[in-house]
DNA sequence: GGCGCGTTGTGAACGGCGTTCGTGAAGTCA
DNA sequence: TGACTTCACGAACGCCGTTCACAACGCGCC
């Protein structure tokens, strides 16, 4: 651990420029980031900047990789309790909520319009990071089924070569058919929080919380009974 | 009927910017629309288009309101049939989708992440655009439960200020729980969407239309048994 | 026909953006 | 101390939206 004057440098440097562009996304959206903005509020002239990353896109990755993690994060702490496999399903996607109202547009920066200019990188880390959400959620709802807790929903519609190939390589002797109900639950509280984020609802709830509740109830039923 | 020369040149004109603008969308996507982009498309002068629009924002405003118009026609006219409710509130689903589908970028354009600066004008037209969707959805609910062919489904929470008037206002006898099933409903399509637009459901499906039709059924059969 | 006027279109300019490049200053290590 | 890497800057390029003064043109009226 030598921690030389200038790693050390190097480190506050980009925790600035990582809160400086935070802040920036929090006030005006995603599409508001600009390097000069940065440069700016950390009082550094914008070329510089690109001794620390190689332009908008490679900082916009990293803000979205953290994103993922923060909201898997979020998400897996939501859900590590002692509860049934119910509760914790449902505090899941409760947490999946509260995460996102609390920072709507990290939300946005990663399941919103893509930023114009912006590419994800191919085989990058954005996507392993999004798969860690899958994978949370995934979590329990394998624990319940084992214990008995769930029944995975039907759907009468053959399984697709996708959700095979996912079924089985998160466990051996799920049906393939759970993925296409899982999905189809993630689609639903997911299209929920999107609709609120972007103000969707505003004219029929003036705080969604208790219709957000509902429905994950509604929706955690669907998974058998407990 | 008085058309004379500028008249027709004036309109010419506006359909040749919101054709130009709409390429410029669909080919980048809706933070790829610029002034000085469609300026060149048409041969003008980017100042020359402050004849037409307002500025940037004005234009936009103009294409949300011309993307909510057009998603409300394809569900109407999907749902235009003589099938039972059932069949009817299926076919607008659908319709939503392959609206969506057809014009991913116009879809960004009216539920995606807002453009940077753009703020849409208060009481303004996109609000009243936007309704229609819902109106339409809402026009076979009524009618397929005044035929006894849907049941209301019950949330188990009191209904909120907003669904109650929304309810009373398109109809005074229905229920107020209505509008939250609905909403409930709409966030499950409407999330299945976004996803498979915003390619998040790639790593599952090559072609998500049958994971979409089996969700769609499922959410049909929730609105009672007919 | 010709005149006056509102409409249409232009070119130049301003400030902001991402990005590149050459030039020094500062830290690191032998 | 000297060689070498890292850091930071200012200037520049081409993009963007927007504004403004100015020229050309369609139109209705005398």
């Amino acid at each position: 651990m030598t921690a030389t004057r200038r790693e050390k440098n190097r480190a506050a440097t980009i925790t600035e420029i990582k809160a400086a562009a935070l802040s920036q996304i929090a006030s005006g959206g995603p599409g508001s980031l600009t390097l000069r903005g940065i440069a700016r509020a950390i009082e550094m002239s914008p070329a510089g900047l690109y001794r620390y990353y190689d332009g908008l896109d490679a900082l916009i990755t990293e803000l979205i990789t953290d994103a993922y993690t923060d909201l898997a994060d979020a998400v897996t702490s939501s859900m590590a309790t002692d509860e049934p496999a119910r509760s914790r399903l449902r505090d899941g996607m409760l947490g999946y909520r509260q995460w996102s109202v609390d920072h709507p547009n990290r939300f946005l920066l990663i399941f919103g319009t893509p930023i114009p200019g912006y590419a994800a990188p191919e085989g990058g880390p954005t996507v392993d990071a999004s798969r860690r959400i899958g994978e949370a959620f995934m979590a329990v709802l394998i624990e319940g089924w084992k214990r008995g807790e769930f029944a995975m929903p039907e759907r009468d519609r053959p399984p697709q070569p996708g959700e095979i190939e996912m079924a089985s390589q998160a466990d051996p002797d799920l049906p393939a058919t759970s993925v296409g109900a899982f999905l189809g639950t993630w689609a639903h509280f997911h299209g929920m929080v999107t609709l609120e984020i972007l103000n969707q609802l505003d004219w029929a709830y003036e705080d969604a919380a208790s219709f957000y509740r509902a429905e994950v109830d509604a929706l955690v039923a669907q998974w058998g009974a407990g």
